[in-house]
DNA sequence: CGCGCAATTGATTGATGTCAATTGGAGTGG
DNA sequence: CCACTCCAATTGACATCAATCAATTGCGCG
């Protein structure tokens, strides 16, 4: 058991790797950090040498407008190999930070480069993350763009639901979420107080049930159908890739 | 002068290539099909066993909700490797449609994987696209949740003015922008007729014209300004990569 | 000429944002 | 242990932006 199990279990769920892959990915040399709330793992406009991946703990993509405003463009769990973006992309165009205390591995890139000469599939398969995180980035822009506020908020719920289920993050219906409202805010594009209202409309239609940071779905399947949610873009499907 | 070139530009933007890289770009096997306004170029729920680049006419990733209202989540223009998604995502959760009459290379997947094995670093480069497209979709994320009509419609105009003037499909301040006012509603997450009134504002504070199919920008520091667009997510630098 | 659709405009409705105030819980220092 | 502070959560009143409904104009094409 390493910090890459959570990385490993997320992998395992969209193709099947060899023991020689389960090693190499293992193997890779690591500098294990913990960032409190709050903090952040990579900065924005900053060159990072390493990328990083984070196994314990909540952590966003933030944009900050010149008007002061800030959205949110993706919430990252543990298992998300979060800055594999820096390896090609260079330049930081946002910046990564911890919504939760974090714990989180950095991988210097030669060491990333390194285990993608000897394994093309883990290549792809690390290619595949980051595609799939535009996926995500798609539903998002859709459920900003076309949803009702109430639909886009349900609909966030079934993606966490699904992807921190693939983790081993779920308890039965619930899942720890440990986020602020001014802060969902940010992801959903929203005004606080609007998230409020669209927060209690759930609530009172029996959709989520939020407190003290553990937010249960009593039934997945009646949000699902609220929300139009569809999880075929999460690729949470076993096959050769 | 192949059907790549334009990708060929696009790619040089961004690190040198070198002969044996443009010839194996140029050697890939494709198969040349025009798509007239409106047609598909991939799918929803396919599987297609080919990516597609385009390399004349614009195209659009869109997503239908249960509502029946469309989002569309990003728009390619000459020269982008449109599908490269495909190749590690097999199954599409979306479709690509064009948005005036298109000409498409379709490459075989296997085509793709020889290139790339033969070829790393071009491997990266295509990586590298499929990233940037995220960043672009981080950008629309942004505007949709967090910016007025004005400033994001501002800043779609800056965007598609740079990745435009990268392959060479600018003219002075001007460019083809072959799309209605329907599809900027789809793009922009709007309604036409607020399309309509955020296009007249634009107008009639001199920042844009567009008449018959042309749009001219004849202050594009000025609507930069007034967009908050800052050019560097789209990563048009040359770099090692 | 007439059809279909893009573009435009006005009037109205509805959703969401803003402002302002209150409540409550967690942590801090006396 | 108690004030005190900070901030999350909540609520109400109101303002504003954007959607909707409905008509009209204008253009390209058969």
């Amino acid at each position: 058991m390493t910090e890459f199990e959570p990385l490993l279990r997320m992998l395992s769920h969209r193709d099947v790797l060899s023991d020689d892959e389960r090693e190499l990915v293992s193997g890779l040399k690591r500098r294990v950090v913990r960032v409190p709330k709050g903090g952040a793992l990579v900065a924005t406009h900053s060159r990072p040498g390493e990328s990083c991946l984070v196994f314990q703990g909540f952590t966003a993509r933030e944009v900050f407008l010149k008007s002061g405003e800030r959205q949110i463009t993706a919430i990252h769990v543990p298992g998300d190999f979060v800055d594999l973006h820096a390896l090609t992309l260079k330049t930081m165009d946002h910046s990564v930070v911890a919504l939760s205390d974090c714990v989180a591995a950095f991988v210097p890139h030669h060491e990333l480069l390194r285990v993608i000469d000897k394994s093309p599939h883990l290549g792809r398969l690390f290619w595949l993350s980051t595609v799939i995180d535009a996926a995500i980035q798609r539903a998002w822009i859709a459920g900003i763009g076309r949803r009702s506020s109430a639909e886009h908020l349900g609909h966030l719920v079934c993606e966490l639901y699904c992807r921190l289920e693939a983790v081993g993050l779920t308890d039965g219906q619930s899942f720890r979420f440990p986020i602020t409202q001014p802060e969902l805010a940010d992801i959903l594009g929203l005004s606080l107080v609007h998230v409020n209202r669209t927060l209690q409309d759930l609530r009172r239609r029996g959709l989520i049930v939020w407190k003290g940071g553990t937010l249960t779905v009593p039934d997945l399947e009646g949000l699902a159908a609220m929300a139009d949610f569809d999880p075929t873009y999460l690729n949470l499907v076993v096959e050769p890739r």
